[in-house]
DNA sequence: TCGAGGCCGCGTACGCCGTACGCATCGACG
DNA sequence: CGTCGATGCGTACGGCGTACGCGGCCTCGA
C-alpha cells in the first residue's frame, strides 16, 4: 500500500534526503561539482523536482550548512566545570574537525559557524560564558568568543581553498613561502631567506600549526586583558 | 594608417587593459557579475579576443589580485625606526583598506595578501622583521606576521561576503546575533540575552571593531611571548 | 463509489556561463 | 610583392540555475 511512500523503488523525496545527498556530493567532489542536476541524478530524480522542497540553490546551501552544524555540537549540556581554556580547546578542535571533514562549509557560508542560526547562538552562549571567569564583562567575553571563531574560520579557509575550490589541477601555481622555505627561491627577502636553513620553518606552512599558534597568542591576549580588568 | 593599432576606435588590446577593465567590473558590480563576455563588452571587443592575452578566467583573477596588491604597497623602503606595533598598525590599515575598496579580492584568492607572489614576500619580510624586536626567533616572528594577515583576511571575509558574493537581494536572511542584540530574539541564550540591554554590544557586529579587538588580543599575546623568551 | 482538488515529479526551454576551434585580417619583413 | 605570424573574432558545445506548465497520483468529502 501507499506505493510511492514505501514502494520498492525509493523513499519519497524529502528535504532531508536532498540535503543529505547534496552533502555527499559536496564532500566527495567539492562544492564546485555541486549542481542541482547532479544532486537530482544521485537521487534518481528529475532536476526540477528538487524545487518542490527547496527555494533555490542558496537556500539548499544554507540547509546543508545548518545540518553540518547540528552534526558537530558543542558540549553545551555537559555540566562539568569547564575553564575558559578548556572551552577554547574543545571549540577549536570541533570546528577544525568540522572544516576538515566538510571543507565546502568554509566557502558555503562565510561567517564562521554557519552564520548564527539558533543552534549556533546556543553554542556562542556557552562558549562566551566561559570567558566571564576572566572578570571581563559580557560584551568583551562575547567578543573573545567571536574572535576565536573568526580565527579558526580564517585559517580553515586558507587550508581548504586550494584543495576544494578549484578541486583538481595537477600541479598548481607557485607558493612563494613554501618555495622560500624549501630553498627554491631567488633571494628577494633579506630576513626570510634564512628560513631555508631551519627545519622549524615547516611550521609556517602547516595549517594546524598556524591554527594552534594563533590560538595561543589569542589566549595569552585574553589573559592579559583579564589581568588588566583587575582579575 | 594602421587602423587597428591607433585608429579612431580604441587602443590595442593588452593584458593591462583587460586586467583594468576586469577590476572595474568587479568593483562596480561584484565578482558574481564578472564574466569574460562582460569584460569584453566593456572593452568593445569580442569575448574570445581576451584569450589571446589570458590563459583562462582563473589566471585573469590571479593577475587582478596581484595588480591590486601592487596598488597597496607596504612602506618597505621607509627607513624610519618602525616598532613592531607600528608595523602591525600600518599593515592592518592598508590591508583593511584594500579589502574595503576591492572586496572581491577576499574571495578571489583565499590566502591572505594575494597568495604569496614575489611582491607579497617582500611585504612579509618587512613585516616579520619587526617582530624580531620582541626577542623571538625568525620562525616565530614570521608566524606572528602570518597570524596578523590571517586575522585581517578572516574578518574581511565575514564583512564582505554578504555584500558581494550574493550582491543584491533586498532583505537577506536573519542574523541571529544582530537580532539578539536588538532584542528581537526569543531567549534561547541565557547569558547572551543580556546583550540587548547594553549599547556597547553594537561593537560585536561592527567589522572594524572586531578587527581591532582581535588585533589588540594578538598584540598582547605577542608581547607575552616576547617576555617569555626573556625579552 | 466516485469525483474533485491538491500535491508532486518532471520535461522543456531560456538565458547565462567558460572556452575549443578555425577563419579572416593585417603589419612586418625578406 | 609574397609570406607568415600575431591578433581579433564568430560559431558552437556542454553545463549551469531555474520559470513554467502538464500529467498522474493520493486524499478526502459526498
Amino acid at each position: 500500500m501507499a506505493p510511492a511512500d514505501r514502494g520498492s523503488a525509493g523513499l519519497r523525496l524529502t528535504l532531508e534526503a536532498i540535503v543529505d545527498a547534496a552533502i555527499a556530493v559536496a564532500d566527495r567532489d567539492g562544492i564546485g561539482a555541486l549542481s542541482m542536476r547532479r544532486i537530482a541524478d544521485d537521487l534518481g530524480v528529475g532536476a526540477m523536482s528538487l524545487y518542490r522542497h527547496v527555494d533555490d540553490k542558496d537556500a539548499l546551501l544554507q540547509e546543508m550548512s545548518e545540518e553540518i552544524g547540528r552534526r558537530f555540537p558543542y558540549p553545551v549540556t555537559d555540566t562539568r566545570p569547564w575553564t575558559w581554556r578548556d572551552r577554547v580547546q574543545v571549540v577549536v578542535d570541533i570546528d577544525w574537525e568540522l572544516y576538515q571533514r566538510h571543507p565546502w562549509v568554509v566557502l558555503a557560508y562565510s561567517s564562521p559557524r554557519h552564520s548564527f542560526g539558533d543552534e549556533s547562538l546556543r553554542c556562542l552562549d556557552w562558549f562566551a560564558a566561559g570567558f566571564l571567569d576572566l572578570g571581563v564583562d559580557l560584551v568583551e567575553a562575547t567578543g573573545m568568543a567571536l574572535t576565536v571563531w573568526s580565527h579558526v574560520h580564517g585559517v580553515a579557509l586558507v587550508a581548504v581553498s586550494d584543495d576544494l575550490l578549484r578541486a583538481e589541477k595537477p600541479s598548481e601555481g607557485p607558493d612563494g613561502l613554501a618555495d622560500l622555505i624549501g630553498g627554491r627561491s631567488k633571494d628577494l627577502a633579506p630576513h626570510l631567506s634564512a628560513l631555508s636553513q631551519t627545519t622549524a620553518a615547516a611550521r609556517l606552512v602547516d595549517p594546524r600549526a598556524r591554527l594552534d599558534d594563533g590560538i595561543a597568542y589569542l589566549c595569552d591576549g585574553f589573559e592579559a586583558q583579564g589581568h588588566a580588568n583587575g582579575d
